[in-house]
DNA sequence: ATAATGAATAATTTCTTGATTGTTCATTAT
DNA sequence: ATAATGAACAATCAAGAAATTATTCATTAT
């Protein structure tokens, strides 16, 4: 049951107990998995791991901030591609949903660490919430540059942009709908923010 | 304690019933309120109630109804301004707020009382949001109507806008930013709508 | 007939108590 | 010194009993 781990700097250390922990709370979730049963796991005593780590939730915040840091990854990559910049925002809109929607379909126990940490870390989403924030800029900026937008604040419209995209980031609302329902939300979503509703001069 | 109301047609003493149990509501919750109770106020027993509700969770559906039909009446007020479309849109967003918010800060009471339903009786949220995107459709067609929007699916877009306004619908959310904080967002989401991020052609 | 009730039942909630678990710390090993 | 532990303490959780409450229905009043 033991992970091989032959280093024993503080950071190897630290990262089998991330492991272990990640392990249990996947299989287990967050609230039934006891110290003691992620300290067997590596071999040490419970009172070992607050060497460690200052608590159990501080555990769950920093595994979930790696679980945010990964959707965060994935959204960068949509958002790196070659295509224009209202493709990419639609994009960064449905994979926002995507990742959101797959997590609580089919991880439904690691999504209880993330609403445990949601309630009890507000720091860990709002610097989640932050980064995000910061991709959609450099999206905008993006646009703007290639003559796409013309967006006078770009940082404003970003936040715009993720307000407008709550319920594609929060599981809570996963069960309203059906994926495709979300799916075909998410795209008028993104039509309406990239056309706005002015109408535009014709020619 | 008991209400004064002297006819006794069914409606009457359904009116009665709901009087007495809003005040309840509004005063202990929905939770903490028993039918032994409402039926004390009305000066009959428990059992009375049935002949004129199906159960409790009804009473209280009857009453988040004219909760949120209040709503959407003060909505439409501000929807029926002689404003442009672009300003009353902005007003519908920050209505909808302000109704959120103060119910959420004022009537914590009654709000629990909503969310019970928002769990147990999904058909009177859908209903209330089916409602909202008529009135949303209205304002939209009446952009187009005038030429300030030409948007070519009006009711598409009614149901983006409030999609993208689920942040301002949802009790959940207002503990956390300040109400100012809200209503800058709110703002945004207005500007990022009725604007969009496409580039116009520059006069 | 219709309206209303009290008593009976079923479902929920509350309370109590024992056990489990998170966390600390004095002590032991390395 | 640093690393690790077991024992102790406090907080939380779980199970089940007790009580409260929602709901039904046979019966009584109007």
């Amino acid at each position: 049951m033991a992970l091989s781990e032959p280093d024993s700097t503080v950071e190897s250390i630290s990262e089998t107990i991330l492991t272990a922990a990640l392990r249990r709370f996947e299989q287990y979730g967050y609230g039934k998995t006891t110290m003691a049963e992620i300290a067997a796991d590596c071999d040490m005593s419970a009172a070992n791991i607050y060497r460690y780590f200052e608590n159990k939730l501080e555990i769950g915040a920093q595994l979930a901030r790696r679980c945010l840091a990964q959707e965060c990854s994935a959204l960068t990559e949509v958002i790196g591609t070659p295509e224009s910049a209202a493709v990419r925002l639609e994009a960064f809109l449905l994979g926002n949903l995507r990742y959101t929607y797959e997590r609580w379909s089919e991880q439904p126990r690691i999504n209880e660490l993330v609403e445990a940490i949601a309630r009890e870390r507000t720091d860990v989403v709002q610097e989640h919430l932050r980064i995000k924030q910061e991709l959609v800029t450099k999206l905008v900026e993006d646009g703007n540059r290639n003559g796409e937008f013309s967006v006078a604040d770009p940082k404003r419209a970003a936040e715009a942009i993720l307000v407008a995209s709550t319920v594609f980031e929060v599981p809570l609302f996963m069960h309203m709908h059906s994926y495709e329902k979300f799916e075909s939300m998410a795209k008028n979503v993104a039509d309406l923010i990239l056309r706005g509703l002015n109408a535009r001069p014709s020619p």
